[in-house]
Parts: C-alpha cells; sequence; structure tokens
DNA sequence: AATGAATGAGCTTTCATTCAT
DNA sequence: AATGAATGAAAGCTCATTCAT
C-alpha cells in the first residue's frame, strides 16, 4: 500500500522530468503527464496540488541525488586537485548519463521558478565538493569574492561540457574533454 | 510615415524583448505585448504573423547588436591577449549594460526555439573576435578539439559572471570580477 | 451516471444541429452551441475534440436516424409502385417533421466536409428502400445509368417537396404534393 | 477610367465568385479577394461597403447571366416540348459548362444569405422559360399548385444531372443523361 | 485513495471594417 | 480613386484545477 503511494508519486515525477525536458514546463500539459504515468487526471493533483509544485518535488529529488553523486569518491582521494578532479568528473559524467535531469535542473534554474527557492539551498547539497572547493577558491586570486559568484564562475565550464557531449553524436572523446577542461580551470586557478 | 512603421514595430519588439526575459515566452501573452507596447491586439499580428516570428525577430536583432558591440575595439588592440581580454571585457559589460535583451537571448538558446536555427549562424555574427579566439584555442591543449565545443567551454564563464553582477545589488567589484574571470582562463589556456 | 454522460453529449449534438441549420456551420460558435446546451465551454471539447467532429458526430446520428424511418413499411406494401411510394412518402414526412435535422443534412452534403467521408456510406443506410429503387431504375430508361447518378436524380423533387412544405406556411396541401411529385416521377419512368 | 472602374469592380466581383465557389463564403476572407483580384484591401471595401453586398452583387450577376443563356433559343423551337427541353438542355449545359458560378448559386441559395432577398426576384429572370414551364404545369396534375412550388419540383433533376456531371470524371454521357433525365419529367407531366 | 467529467479563464490568431494619407 | 496600416471583437481550442462519486 505505502509502495503503491509511492509508486504512483514516483511514477508521476519520473514521467514528468521526462516530459518537461523533452517540452519544457509550458509545454507539458498536467494532463499528459498524467496519462503517460498510468495515473488518472485527479490523482496528479492528489499527490501535487499545483503544478509549480510538482516543478520544485521534481527539482528537488533530482537536486539531491546528482549533489550525492557529485560527492562521491571524493574523500577517497587524496589532493586537492585529485578531489575537485574527481568532482569535476563526477558532475559532467552524471550529467551526460542523466541528460533529461540535467537539462530540467539547468531548465528550472533559468525560469522564473527559481526565484521562489531560497537561493543557499542550491549549494548546500554537495557538502564534501562543496567544501575543496572552498578551499581551492580561498588560495587562488578569487579570494575575498562571494563563495557563490566564485562557484558558478569556475564551474561554469561543466555545463558547457555537459551540452557538448550530449549533443554531440558521440563523436567526441568524453576523457580527453573532461581532463582538458579541467585542467584549464585548475591551471587557471592555481598556476599549477 | 516610415518612422511610425518602424515605431511601431520596434516598439513591439522592445516590449516583447523586455516582457520575454520577465516573465519567460510562455509566461507572456501577446495581447499583453500589444497592450504594453500601445498598439492594438491586430496590430501585432500585423507586423509579425506568429508569435514566434516575433520572438525570433527580437533574437536576430538582439544577436546583432550584441555581436558588434563585442567586436568594438579588438582590432586596436596589440597582443592576443589584450585582444582577447577586450572581447571579454566587451561581452561582459555588455550583458551587464542590457540584462534584458542578454537574458533573453539566454533564455532563446536554451528554448527548442533555437533548433529551428542554422547553427553556424550564431557564431558568425562576430568575425574579428571569432578569429583571435580560434587562433588561442590552436595554441593551447584544447587544439583539434571542435571549435564551437572549445569556444563554449572558455566562454562559458562569461555567463556565469554576467549573471552574478546582475543579480547583485552593485556591490560587486565588476572590474575586479572580468579582470580574475578573463585571467583564469587565460592562464589556464596559455599557462603565462 | 452513464445517463448524464449521454444527456450532455446528446444535448450539445442536438444544440448544435438546431444552430447550425439556423446559422450555417460558421456562423455558429462553438461558445454559443456550449451554453444553449447548458454546458461549459470546455466540456463541449471534452465530448467532441475539434468542432468538425460535432459536426461529423451530428451528421451520423442523424442519417442513421433518418435512414431508418425511411426504410420503415416498405416491406409490408405488395407492389414495387407501393413499397417506392412508401419510401418517397416517408422520406418526405421525415424532412417535414424533423426541418432542423433534414436541413442540416442538406447543408452538411454541399459543404466540403462531405469529401471527407466514403462516398458509399450514403447510400448504404437505407438497405430496404434501396433494392426497390434500384430494380425500378434497371427497368427504366436509365437502365445502365451509375446507380448514384439515377439515385440522385429521381429523388431530387425529395427535396423540392420538403423544403416547399416547410417553408409555406401550412396552407399547402402536403398529401395532394406527395402523390403528385411521386407519380409524376413513377409515370416518368415506367410509363405507367 | 471608366473602363478602370469596371475592370476594377468586376475583377473583385470574379475573384469573388471563384474563391467563394472553391472555398465557400465564410472560407473566404475579403483580404484574400482583394489580394488575388490585384487591388488593396481598402479599394475592395469601396467598391463594396461590406462583404455581403459583395456576395449579392456577385450572385445577381452571375443569375441574370444564367437565365439569359437559359432562355437562349427557346423561342425558336415550334413545340412547347421542344421549347422546354432546350431550356432543359440549356440549363443544365450552363451549369456544367460554368461549374464555379453554378455552385455558387445553389450556395448562395441554401445559406442564409438568401432570405434577406425577396423571393420572387429568383424566377423573374427567365421570362421565355417561365412562360413555357408554367404553360405546361397548368395542363398537368400539378395544376393549382403555386407556382414555384410548381417549379422547384420540376426542375429539381437539373440541379441533380449538373452535379453528376460535374462529379464525374467526364465519362458520363451527357447528351443521353440529359434528355432522359428530361424524358422522365416531361413523360411524368403530361403522359407523352 | 482514485477517478475523469466538468469548468471557464485565457491563449493565439483571424478578419471585416475604418481611416489617414 | 486608391492604399494598406490599424483596429478589436470574436473564434476555436487548451489546460490547470475542482469535485461528485
Amino acid at each position: 500500500m505505502a509502495e503503491d503511494r509511492n509508486d504512483k508519486k514516483t511514477a508521476i515525477a519520473a514521467t514528468a522530468v521526462r516530459l518537461f525536458t523533452e517540452r519544457g514546463f509550458h509545454g507539458t500539459p498536467t494532463s499528459l503527464i498524467a496519462r503517460e504515468a498510468g495515473v488518472s487526471n485527479g490523482t496528479l493533483f492528489h499527490y501535487f496540488p499545483t503544478k509549480e509544485e510538482l516543478i520544485n518535488f521534481a527539482y528537488y529529488e533530482i537536486k539531491s541525488r546528482m549533489a550525492g553523486e557529485i560527492g562521491g569518491g571524493v574523500e577517497e582521494e587524496r589532493t586537492d586537485r585529485e578531489k575537485m578532479w574527481r568532482m569535476w568528473r563526477n558532475a559532467i559524467l552524471w550529467g551526460v548519463d542523466h541528460p533529461d535531469e540535467y537539462l530540467f535542473v539547468q531548465q528550472f534554474c533559468s525560469s522564473p521558478f527559481i526565484r521562489k527557492l531560497p537561493p543557499e539551498e542550491i549549494l548546500k547539497n554537495a557538502p564534501a565538493a562543496f567544501e575543496v572547493l572552498a578551499g581551492t577558491i580561498e588560495k587562488s586570486c578569487l579570494k575575498g569574492m562571494p563563495i557563490e559568484v566564485a562557484f558558478s564562475v569556475i564551474c561554469s565550464p561543466i555545463d558547457a561540457v555537459v551540452r557538448s557531449i550530449v549533443n554531440s553524436d558521440g563523436d567526441l572523446d568524453r576523457d580527453r574533454l573532461i581532463d582538458t577542461s579541467f585542467g584549464i580551470v585548475w591551471r587557471g586557478l592555481t598556476g599549477e
């Protein structure tokens, strides 16, 4: 029973994520989400009182899953460079492996919806990675800059890399692109 | 008469850009655009047969204005570093000075509309800057990567910087952020 | 519940038929149909996804009801003359008794909508009457003509009679007009 | 100059007739008529203050041309039968030769527009043919029926024949169909 | 919990008509 | 006489949301 409940809610959220990324928020009617999730129109609104709450729920779900995977294996690395490289690589690979979710999150972040969320929420979900990154920034020429500004400047190439790989037909050398892009940022920051 | 015509068309396009960035494509009814532009509903469709054409028109207009300004003064600089720095600065300042237009272009680029445009068009509009950038890439560790991939990876921090400045309350040191972000990328690419 | 459903759908279709004949397809907005049927605008589109489907549905409904009544009592008549007279009379009386439906069907047949329907469908619905008519034609001077051509030539006065009666103020001798018009066609065909 | 005027008015009316029959009254915007007639939108409304007046004008134009041709050669025939046969043939051939105009007139007659015209107008335009027909009716079993009722009942096969020929792919024996249909009606009326 | 019929505000787009030039 | 930009009232249709069952 509890599983049924979760099943339906999960089915709706998963379907929503897929359709939102395929067609955009506004291009995806709730009725279509319900139909493709195999539930009735009313059931969707039983679990998510408004469309906006469905969007938010899907966003948080994905974001926390993503944050968990980005931090995976970071602590096992020794040097800061290796820790941050691991994170860099994790982030890109997650985006490449979950293009739907990835694009959904990006879409969410650049839509009017984001303004309704407390901004600090967005960085908090990846604690391990956050520490490493913050430490690196403090030793770099970005020292003193607001942390979220430095963070977004440094990490912005991740997004470019993910999109490039996703849009390519598989003929792009992923590993080289990941390492090269990381190398540029790391050398830029530290001189090493 | 010719001015009247341009006036109305221009008024519609400008109003559209403002509202689109404030509320998104789908959140902005054509009726609202018309009302705020001070014309009738029918007049909007007299100049732009569909909403999509209005969006495209606005995009091209802005894109070409932006490209022109990004290339401004590049040729007067001597070294490659200075040329590219000039471009970097121009791009960021344009985004900061025209936040509506800037966000509109970004929104356009990550929406389904972009797929209907020939992809080569998007880079062509800034020829001078394009040359410098391409030259720099060829001498860097990105050598051999598809040009548009290298391009987007390198320029991605520009977007992060613009957004940071626009979202800040003016208490951010623009010049330092521009120079620092450029410094990171340049050192990352060239080791200098 | 099943009745409710039928009630609403039926109410919409009946209202549509009335308004279409009074004002034409194009002169009848869906909003008016909904209002006069006592349902909301959305409900109409819940049952009929497009206006065209509403028109088609109404047409098929009426056509099959009409065909059933035209064939009524034909088999109980003995001679061919009596069978065909019965059919002739039935057809005219149906048109006179259901002027809305009758004019609607005529309007439908001379509109672009009809072209989307398989043409053989139109004759098939009155099998008994069809047999008699076909037999009569084969013995007449129309022998060898395409059946639907002969059919339409012979039956065309039915339409004229219906319209005359409907447009008159009730001071027309119906029975005489029915018998006379039939007599002309029968004598014209058979010489009897 | 006077010719210019007529030219434009005529061009508009002729274009209107063609488009109305191809697409229906409601399916033909005035702007399309103007464009295809090679005049501006405003010019159309200069000559025809409303769309309805344009429709009426076109109807009268065609109707009088048609009536003239239907009566052609009738007086040269000797017997009543021959006169009426000539008229019958003329009517059908005109419809077949001018399918656009013919269908336009039919469309007009079965549309709401017709109710705004004085009904006697419709028969008056073919005086010679009218006389013969009236005489024949008076000698037939239709004697005493209102003239326009008798008229429409008798002439209804003309419409069926025209439509059959127009819709056929040219593989219909026109002359036989004309003669046969006339024969049925004439024999039905007179017993000859 | 689950359904899906019902709602009605709102959307993009059309088009007969007007009017300044 | 001729133009065509401008108008704004509809039109068909969508969709988030409600509610009786």
